[in-house]
DNA sequence: ACCCAGGGTCATA
DNA sequence: TATGACCATGGG
C-alpha cells in the first residue's frame, strides 16, 4: 500500500505527464514583465487570481506598475488601488517592500546575477514574501529550476500516498525537486498545470486516487465519502 | 449563511 | 517545532 521511494518518484512524475497530456502547455505566468510577475505574486496570496488581478489591473490604469512608481504613492492611495485583491493594507506594505529590494537589488539585471540559492535568500528577506511566494518568482521571474510546493501539491500528492502533506516546505522542496531533476521549463509547466487542473476539479471533492488529474471520471459525481 | 482562494507574520507554549 | 489569530475581498 505504501509506494517505495521509486514508485512515489513514479507517481509524481506520471502525475504530471498526465496532467499536460490533459490540459497541454500552459506557458506561465500570466504578466507582461517581471514586476508585474512579482507583484501578483504577492497579491495572490491566499486570493484567487480574479481578484489579484483586478488590483493588478487597477496599478495598470494607473501607470505605477514598476518600483519607482509604487514607491511615488502614498500608502492609504495603493491599498485603495489593491483593494480587490483583498489583506490590502497588508499588501500595499509588501508590494512596497518588494518595490524597495528590486531598487537595492539593482532592479532585475542586479538581482539575476545571483546564484539561486542566494537570490532565494535575499527573496525571503522581503517582508511577506515567504517560501512558495520565493519560489514562484524564482521560477517565473528568474527562470530558476524550482518546484514550487503549493496547496494544491501538498493535497493531491498527500492523496495519492506520496506525502503525508504536512511537512514543512523547506522539507517538501527539495524532496519534490530529487524524485524530479527537471530544469526551469518543465518546473514552470508542473506548478502551473497543477494550479490549472485545481480550477477545472470541482472544489470541495476530494480528488481521486486512481485518475487525480482529470474531470468527468467518477470522482467527480460522489457526494459523500469527502471525508479524511 | 457559510466556505474558500495560486500565503505569511507574529505571539505564544 | 508547532499551533492559532490575524489579515479582507469576491465568487460559489
Amino acid at each position: 500500500m505504501t509506494p517505495t521511494a521509486t514508485e512515489r518518484a513514479a507517481i509524481v512524475r506520471g502525475t504530471f505527464e498526465g496532467l499536460l497530456d490533459t490540459y497541454g502547455p500552459q506557458s506561465w505566468w500570466p504578466a507582461d514583465s517581471w514586476f508585474e510577475m512579482m507583484v501578483g505574486a504577492v497579491l495572490t496570496q491566499n486570493t484567487a487570481w480574479t481578484n489579484a488581478a483586478r488590483a493588478l489591473q487597477n496599478l495598470k490604469g494607473r501607470k505605477v506598475l514598476s518600483p519607482d512608481r509604487i514607491l511615488g504613492l502614498g500608502p492609504d492611495q495603493l491599498a485603495a488601488l489593491l483593494r480587490p485583491s483583498g489583506y490590502y493594507r497588508l499588501k500595499a506594505d509588501r508590494v512596497r517592500a518588494l518595490s524597495q529590494w528590486l531598487l537595492k537589488s539593482g532592479g532585475y539585471a542586479g538581482a539575476s546575477v545571483l546564484e539561486t540559492e542566494t537570490l532565494r535568500l535575499s527573496l525571503l528577506e522581503i517582508k511577506g514574501v515567504g517560501p512558495e511566494t520565493a519560489d514562484v518568482i524564482l521560477l517565473y521571474a528568474f527562470d530558476r529550476p524550482v518546484f514550487v510546493v503549493d496547496a494544491y501539491a501538498r493535497r493531491l500528492f498527500s492523496r495519492l500516498g506520496v506525502i503525508e502533506g504536512d511537512e514543512p516546505y523547506e522539507y517538501l522542496r527539495p524532496h519534490f525537486e530529487s524524485m524530479l531533476c527537471l530544469g526551469p521549463s518543465a518546473y514552470n509547466e508542473c506548478h502551473a498545470l497543477i494550479v490549472r487542473h485545481a480550477k477545472e476539479v470541482c472544489r470541495n471533492v476530494p480528488l481521486c486516487e486512481t485518475c487525480p488529474f482529470r474531470r468527468n471520471c467518477a470522482h467527480g459525481n460522489r457526494k459523500s465519502e469527502t471525508k479524511r
